[in-house]
RNA sequence: CGGGUUAUAGCGCAGCUUGGUAGCGCGCCUCGUUCGGGACGAGGAGGCCGCGGGUUCAAAUCCCGCUAACCCGACCA
């Protein structure tokens, strides 16, 4: 049990430890780890998304940092701790000041100076290495912290998984080309993963949007939990995406020399693409098939805000049987945020005529026709060349078909503005997507030259020529990883932790009176401590056992341990594996062993399914 | 930012319709009896009924305003 050496061996008792257990789940939560943390007295909310540890959640965050440690350990990521109240200006030098916006907790001191509790920390870190070094020969350099951060969230739910005070373990790597870059990626990347089997946590690593540094690698490890508010997807080969980062497939052009011309439909009552779709059928039938929600080209009004405050309007045009994420359209014109134009928008565009937006009043067709200041327009990537669509003819109740996109109309550009749903085409083509839900536990990032160019971190090479050092940053939501623990191993009595992580690897129940119960617990908890077993002992007078066993599996030791009954009858303990239930009774004297048994058993790396 | 729900003891809740001494369960304290699955009896402690204003002889309760918490949504022209 190396693992355990420095651990204090002295048993907690319940007698003198600061607990309070709850009956009743908290009313204002409503997710099972926040629940759980909070009944058996781990954690305490303070605020929303603010919570206080308690001895027994302190020594399980204690324990997840330390597995952390170890393991930035042996890729030779070298620990240190900045602060977390910072001064404005090297956030002002990267416009992050302005970027995170509201999610900044912002201050003034006395000076009434500006200063902020810092949402992650890059532009310390690299201000701090470049303070330090100058040269090739001072790098790769990999350092990291284990921090509180802060970032005053919209919406604070779920727990620990969603705080605006949270804890997070945060790593940047420095070298000087972009292979040190890879080789310090796959490394945090490697860590991540042993990190995350140590802890029991299932993680999927999916593709992650990388930002407006095109070319730069992102990975996310996610926490397969259907709390979670990431969506991810899935490829058959079992490859995994955000979201956010799908991309998808190009489409071959269709050949459309057998399209007709387009002409123009008298589509009254065509207020939503469903009854187009009915009036379609009814006025411009077809011989060889209906007409669908998918022949229609749907073009959408958005008001675009840049960072400073100023907007624009932009179109987007997608096929009508799908729908538009703002999300994934901030992602393709990033710094861009997006949200659906209003009527008095609209209004400041007549040729953009409400519920009858076509494309040639657009983007590159707007010059021919007529408009002085075109808007904006954009081609979701579903839409592939040469496919003709019926889409709105910019006059009141008029639609056009036979609209073929690289015939009669273009765009300024092609974007990811749809909705992905399960059974599209999965970006290496292997089959249809399948999605699902998930926390994020980490990142790994490769930043590349942003932040030594902003903030001129460069080193001599060995040619004497200065050159930016290239960057990587790595997260781990250590607070978020703690509740994900949680919800994967709990049931409806109480947390099951896995033993790498819980308050002590035994808990000892005293169930009856007598000194010789206690007497007998007393000596077992001894040998066990010396055995650098930790104990939870619970020594506690007039409490009923049934109030001890439920705490016991509320509290979530991995193994169960109860002198009481059967030491009276034939001087044995009873001994439970909290986890899978296997119960036994042995005699006093086989205790100890046994129970390091079992710890040799719950050992064993968890297999993720 | 919008929508919904809520705010009464450490925790979970009732009371409000119809204004009149602030209640219940858990937890906490004392005594006694219990002691293997959240024991029982008796006796206690603990409240600015979210905040501010109003109506009234009288407000947890009715009216107006505010604040906070939790959930949902950040979407089809």
């Amino acid at each position: 049990m190396t693992n355990f050496e420095n651990m204090t061996s002295e048993p907690l008792r319940m007698s003198t430890l600061f607990l309070r257990t709850l009956r009743d789940n908290p009313a204002d939560e409503d997710i099972d780890s926040a629940k759980l943390l909070i009944r058996a007295a781990y954690i305490r909310k303070e605020a929303p998304g603010v919570f206080a540890w308690l001895p027994l959640g302190l020594r399980v965050l204690n324990k997840v940092e330390s597995i952390v440690r170890e393991e930035m350990a042996k890729i030779g990521a070298q620990e240190v701790h900045l602060p977390a109240l910072l001064p404005r200006e090297p956030y002002e030098i990267t416009n992050r000041w302005e970027e995170y916006g509201d999610n900044i907790f912002k201050l003034k001191d006395r000076h009434k100076a500006d200063y902020l509790l810092a949402p992650t920390h890059e532009e310390m870190f690299t201000l701090l290495a470049k303070d330090l070094y100058s040269s090739y020969k001072d790098l790769p350099v990999t350092l990291y912290q284990i921090q509180t951060k802060y970032r005053d969230e919209a919406r604070p739910r779920a727990g620990l998984i969603r705080g605006r005070e949270f804890i997070m373990k945060d790593a940047y790597s420095f070298t000087l080309d972009e292979d040190g870059l890879r080789r310090c990626y796959a490394d945090q990347r490697a860590a991540y993963e042993r990190v995350y089997q140590r802890l029991g946590v299932k993680y999927v690593i999916v593709h992650a949007f990388s930002g407006p540094m095109g070319g730069s690698e992102s990975e996310e490890f996610l926490a397969p939990l259907p709390i979670g508010e990431d969506t991810f997807a899935q490829s058959p080969a079992g490859k995994a995406w955000n979201v956010e980062a799908l991309k998808t497939p190009a489409l071959d052009s269709i050949d459309y020399s057998a399209t007709p011309q387009s002409s123009d439909v008298n589509t009254p009552q065509a207020g939503s693409i469903d009854d187009l779709v009915d009036t379609l059928n009814s006025v411009a039938s077809r011989t060889d098939r209906q007409w669908e929600s998918a022949d229609t080209l749907k073009n959408i009004v958005l008001t675009a805000h840049y960072p400073d405050g100023k907007t624009k309007l932009i179109v987007v045009g997608l096929p009508g049987d799908r729908q538009i994420d703002l999300k994934r359209v901030e992602a393709c014109l990033s710094p861009l945020e997006m949200s659906l134009a209003t009527d008095e928008e609209l209004a400041e565009h007549p040729e953009l005529v409400k519920g009858f937006i076509g494309p040639m009043v657009l983007g590159p067709q707007a010059q021919a026709a007529g408009i002085e200041n075109p808007v904006e327009y954009y081609i979701d990537a579903h839409v592939a060349s040469g496919s003709a669509w019926v889409s709105g003819a910019n006059k009141a109740d008029t639609h056009s078909i036979n609209l073929v996109y690289g015939r009669d109309f273009t765009a300024d550009g092609v974007i990811e503005a749809s909705q992905l749903n399960p059974g599209d085409m999965s970006p290496d083509g292997s089959g249809p997507l399948s999605f699902e839900r998930g926390v994020e536990i980490g990142q790994v990032f490769q930043l590349g030259l942003k932040y030594s160019k902003a903030l001129s971190f460069n080193v001599l090479n060995e040619n004497g020529k200065s050159v930016p050092v290239w960057m990587g940053s790595y997260g781990i939501g250590v607070s978020r990883v703690l509740a994900c623990i949680a919800e994967f191993h709990h049931d409806d009595k109480g947390i099951m932790w896995p033993i790498t992580v819980a308050p002590a690897q035994v808990h000892v129940v005293i169930a009856g009176k007598g000194n010789e119960i206690s007497q007998a617990a007393e000596d077992f908890v001894q040998k066990l401590a010396k055995e650098n077993i930790e104990v939870i002992l619970d020594d506690r007078a007039k409490v009923s056992p049934g109030v001890k066993f439920n705490d016991a599996e509320l509290l979530g030791m991995p193994i169960i341990a109860v002198v009481g009954k059967s030491f009276t009858k034939d001087g044995s303990i009873e001994l439970r594996v909290r986890d899978g239930g296997q119960s036994m009774t042995v005699p006093a004297d086989q205790a100890v062993d046994q129970v390091k048994d079992m710890i040799q058993q719950l050992s064993q790396p968890y297999t993720l399914d």
